[in-house]
DNA sequence: GAAAGTCAGGAAAACGATTGCCATGACGTT
DNA sequence: AACGTCATGGCAATCGTTTTCCTGACTTTC
């Protein structure tokens, strides 16, 4: 390359680089050089010298699944905006796998790591006394001063229970995943804490079972068993919802006029393929991965933000509740 | 790390790989030394010198999604297992975009590059004269020379039908989804003709539509009226099975019995949230994105396969096709 | 016409690990 | 006792880039 241009290595990097007094034709003959050569500069002599590896680590807990995947879009964009590149770490839930995930980020010098999960709950450090900032994305750490970021799940909770409020509903029950699940309890409460606080009860205990359509359509069947004359169902999960909506659908009663639904997760291809198209709490997990992605960049550039940071929820209604029961009181 | 120990850096080199001749003494305080320290080798002054980096590109040209994912599990688990890091990077089918990351991929030296996408689609080589070699994985290269590995979609399809014959239907439509998209179309061939080598005609044109559950409700409905005595349907995504399981199921024909259903994607969600539990066909994602892996290792070490090679696919009976027609063909 | 000042670009050290070669010292052998 | 041999581990070059310092050539100015 230095010879191509006639100069030194030096200057190759100064040409390069902007750097240095050099005059323009020079820099343009190296410019055109590399050009015509392809080169561009080896990023592990670059990043020797520097220090600085323009690199983060991404560990997923869990294999790369539904939830994962949009942080790591997320977070991929914040970051690919500034150059840098990601090293995708698979660790399945295995904490040694775990550990030699972060062994080889490190001996990799990246600039910082991204932790993300399946779950919500809290979890253990990756490790104690890293010698770079860790970020904690869609998971928490159980560390308080590690930086978390994840979605305030009782303000989805609450604004799913406002806007079935807000169209009239009353008699409205919640039905979602097991209970010893952190995101279905913490869910529940700030569903019943909304109904409390503008002064109505739910119309029935909430009801636990799993994650799954099957769920949502036993689950049917046993509000309509009891009688419980039900105007609103809010879902732990949008498969449980899609669930409920057959189940109601197929006992005859129409939705929304006669039972408003709204799930938890806006994840399209059930709501879209749910009858009617689900409205639905989507916990914007791309702006949690941007958002941890960012922090993370601070933290490396020496502006460390530390604790939990929790991002709010955004409902997005469709047609499961876009009939107001009570034509006073419209949306 | 080298005066802790008290030995030069060469020794600590020649202890923590295992070169060279020194008294297991030296070793053994040299490694307690590194353990002390948390001493993990610097990658990037390593792979300076050895012109290696255990790193490969993982180029996905649509937003990560519901065939990537897997592709990168399967690949990152042929990787890992040989110590090997993946640098995840997201070109949104932008070739621009996809350009640049080619260029940092060269620039940080990986060994190798493997790209994927969304769709089977032959595409364009993401450059001409790498230095690294690449493998494209799900998609394949526009240029023959490029190894490629994608699914057997056309043996899909053949499997599908054989499966619907073996329990005895013989009256298969096919519904799938827009003319124009590639996989649409083989499928749709290889169906066609995988019933005519057993002696059977299709039991009414080929339907393309859209890739939804929506299409494959209306399309229920399109069979249902033209009256064609339909026993059986495979249809070319588990979404579009589902809309039609949906539309059979309320237009009261029974499934199995009166027509068996066959999908294709084998998507848990899907196959799992159908009623009857649908029957589909398996691309085998992650045995791609293993085989891709594997070969681009082997072209790192110096023997590079050239050409497509296609991975059969595997029909996963369940419910939806659980019952023959005929007692005297059972499966 | 000579001293001072400018400017372009080269030389070399540094980053951290690896590795071939060499120096040292402890033996054994004659 | 002198020499040879082997084990051990240090020395220094190397990888490719950056960056500091410095030199040499040219221009300017009195």
């Amino acid at each position: 390359m230095a010879t191509l241009a006639g100069v030194s290595p030096g200057t190759v990097s100064k040409a390069l680089n902007g750097r240095g007094t050099l005059r323009p034709e020079t820099r343009l003959r190296v410019q055109q050089a590399a050009e015509q050569l392809g080169f561009v500069a080896n990023a592990a002599a670059r990043s020797l010298h520097s220090g600085r590896t323009y690199t983060v680590g991404m560990i997923t807990t869990d294999s790369i699944g539904r939830f994962s995947i949009p942080l790591m879009i997320g977070a991929e964009d914040a970051l690919g905006a500034g150059q840098m590149s990601v090293f995708l770490c698979d660790a399945r839930d295995d904490p040694i796998r775990e550990r030699y995930y972060v062994r080889t980020l490190l001996s990799r010098k990246v600039d910082g790591i991204i932790v993300t999960g399946r779950r919500t709950e809290t979890r253990a450090p990756i490790g104690p006394d890293l010698p770079v900032p860790a970020v904690y994305a869609f998971t928490s750490s159980s560390d308080p001063q590690d930086c978390s970021v994840v979605p305030d799940e009782a303000d989805g909770a609450r604004r799913a229970v406002k806007h079935l409020l807000a169209i009239g509903r009353r008699r409205i029950v919640h039905v979602t995943g097991p209970e010893h699940h952190h995101s279905a309890t913490v869910r529940a409460t700030a569903a019943a804490e909304a109904l409390a606080a503008e002064g109505f009860e739910p119309a029935s205990m909430t009801l636990y079972g799993e994650w799954s359509e099957a769920w949502g359509r036993q689950a049917a069947g046993i509000l309509l068993s009891t009688g419980a004359g039900i105007d609103a169902v809010f879902c732990g999960s949008d498969q449980i919802a899609r669930g409920m909506a057959e189940g109601l659908r197929e006992a005859g009663r129409d939705i929304p006029r006669d039972v408003a639904l709204v799930g938890f997760d806006n994840w399209d291809v059930m709501v879209q393929g749910c009858r009617p198209a689900l409205t639905s709490v989507d916990m914007d997990l791309e702006g949690i991965g941007r958002t941890a992605a960012e922090l993370l960049l601070a933290a490396v550039n020496g502006d460390p933000v530390h604790g939990l940071r929790a991002l709010p929820c955004r409902l997005v209604p469709r047609a499961s509740t876009a009939v107001p029961a009570d034509p006073g009181r419209r949306t």
